[in-house]
DNA sequence: TTGTAAGCGTTATCAA
DNA sequence: TTGATAACGCTTACAA
């Protein structure tokens, strides 16, 4: 590989005024500059980023950890923040824990499994002396991973963390299950049942607080026979949805398009219609909800936004230089409705 | 941060000896290594990898190009190549083009668009030395966006290079074809229209020559007249097939899972069933495909299978060292049929 | 068994 | 306006 010293030698000056040239320094000679310019185009010389960052001591590098890239909520939010990044001048490091790929959802619960993964992706982090770094969830939840002497200034999207110091930005669960229950509430609905994800988790508890929310602004009491508890899937849908026919329902709130698919299911093998014997709506805006018929109303996953929003709190951290004193924010990114035909007004 | 010198002076030994240590060499004293690496251990020392890359002038690291990460097909190629670079030590580098996201489809024919591009993300490569490049194309087709002396070993995936040099993992366009017509022949079925993509695109020209191939062997003349040429998107199924329907078709072989969507929505709204009135089988075995009533039968494609493979041969290269003479080769991975119930034995 | 010194490629400082 | 020199943190050859 080509240096500095080659193409010193090649134009008859010294490395520094190569150096000074390339850096836009001010006070180099034109004529030496046009000359150095045209041998560095010629040669194609770059210079050696490692070299440039172990001199400066800083190098504009955001390293992005996610815990599986391939989960369907991930690339639209990796995305978001490497755009962000690239214009801001920062390189990004893409690291890819693969946690769904390698125990499907058997790491939920298991803390340990997830920071022996961590563990050397958070000492390549150190390695390579990133400036900051956003980690990116599978999905909401308190995570807590990360070695107490962990100082790398950090923002957590799609999920929150446990130590009130770093900053999050995460979806408006609260405020979606809201307008969930307000939109099928102004279509007419009264007894409207819900199928939730599991029971303990953050977007779960959070939706159904909007809900209820929505319920109690009409002045209708909450159910709690009308809720189901399903696992995210199809199938709990499928599964869960019986329960709920027996309770004379006209409209199921499922916590997300999967599980809304599996409700579909169900009204079809038994002959019904959704979108008039029943009205269903779905969370997320999956690419399936547009392909269910009729077409699925739903709620849509801000995760261009999401990953936009961290990157900017981190590289405004990097760039204030304040020290992070005691609770960061948490930010909540509103979901944005999505209306199509399966929802009847009674 | 810590530096190794630092280490040292807290043991009362030398850099040397600390790194020695640290990289495992022999000859030092049981009682020195056991106090370094409690120090180390203690510290959560980390050494500095710009530091010695530079120093050991290699770095294991692998640059993945890709041409849009929200792109269906692209995390999963991604995730299996991370996967196996990580398997064989390197580090890998994600750069994302983002082609889709800046300029929908109006890249295509535009290569100094993405010249334009892929010249920083090039220079970054050179940058920081990487050892090598897998590039991962968003649709197939031959890419000639590389300059002349480009010389950092290259595999090319989901896509060809144009330069015959660098060798490429692709889908089996042609077997894919063939798969399908002889399975909707099998079924019974002697008039098979096809909903082709863009008429020049290399994924269209190969599953038309696989699906001829399969009728030629049924000794089934092939009709031009039952081939209609669509944008991979729901709305050109919908488009084209009325054309197909005055044909007398039984069945249509839509070379992707969106397009087969489309014709769904016509065949419902002409009051008719997919695989009773009519068959149909898609292409990629998309999420969406399983949520279509009746689900869809369609052809999955390899992606994990690409990802793996193309890091395979890059890092065969790499330490293999040999001399990249001539041509290389193209990998054809084959695709997996998916059956389901779109299709109707007559 | 351990330490010294040199060098990887760059840039900042300071002197010419 | 340009150049010499040192330093970033690490590893390695060689000397002790």
């Amino acid at each position: 590989m080509i240096t500095v010293k080659e193409i010193a030698q090649m134009c008859n000056v010294s490395a520094s005024t190569v150096s000074n040239i390339l850096n836009g320094k001010p006070n180099v000679g034109e004529e030496t500059k046009k000359r150095v310019l045209e041998v560095v185009a010629q040669t194609g010389y770059q210079p050696n980023y490692f070299a440039q960052s172990m001199r400066k001591q800083s190098n504009r590098m955001i390293s992005i950890i996610v815990e599986d890239l391939d989960e369907f909520s991930t690339a639209p939010i990796v995305e978001a923040a490497m755009a962000y990044c690239d214009d801001m001048g920062y390189r990004t490091i893409l690291m890819n824990m693969r946690l769904y790929d390698k125990w499907k959802a058997t790491w939920y619960d298991d803390d340990e499994k997830v920071r022996e993964v961590l563990k050397p992706a958070i000492q390549e982090l150190q390695s390579i002396r990133v400036d900051g770094l956003i980690y990116i969830a599978g999905h909401c939840r308190y995570i807590d991973y990360f070695p107490e002497q962990f100082k790398i200034p950090t923002v957590f999207a799609y999920g929150l963390s446990k130590d009130a110091k770093f900053p999050a930005v995460v979806i408006d669960d609260e405020k979606g299950g809201y307008d969930m229950g307000t939109y099928l509430l102004s279509m007419g609905h009264k007894r409207v049942g819900v199928i939730a994800g599991a029971d303990d988790n953050l977007h779960t508890k959070a939706r159904l607080a909007g809900f209820k929310r929505a319920l109690a602004e009409a002045d209708i009491a909450f159910d709690e026979e009308l809720v189901r508890y399903g696992e995210w899937n199809r199938e709990s849908g499928y599964r869960e949805v019986p329960y709920l026919f027996e309770k004379n329902i006209t409209a199921i709130f499922c916590m997300n398009d999967s599980m809304a698919a599996g409700v579909y299911d169900f009204v079809y093998e038994r002959g019904m219609e959704v979108g008039n014997d029943i009205s269903i709506v779905g969370y997320d805006n999956k690419d399936l909800s547009d392909y269910l018929r009729p077409r699925l109303t739903t709620n849509e996953l801000p995760l261009k936004k999401i990953g936009h929003k961290a990157s900017e709190i981190l590289i405004g951290m990097l760039e204030s230089n304040e020290e992070v004193g005691g609770k960061a924010d948490v930010i909540k990114i509103p979901c944005e409705m999505v209306y199509r035909e399966s929802v009847l007004k009674v």
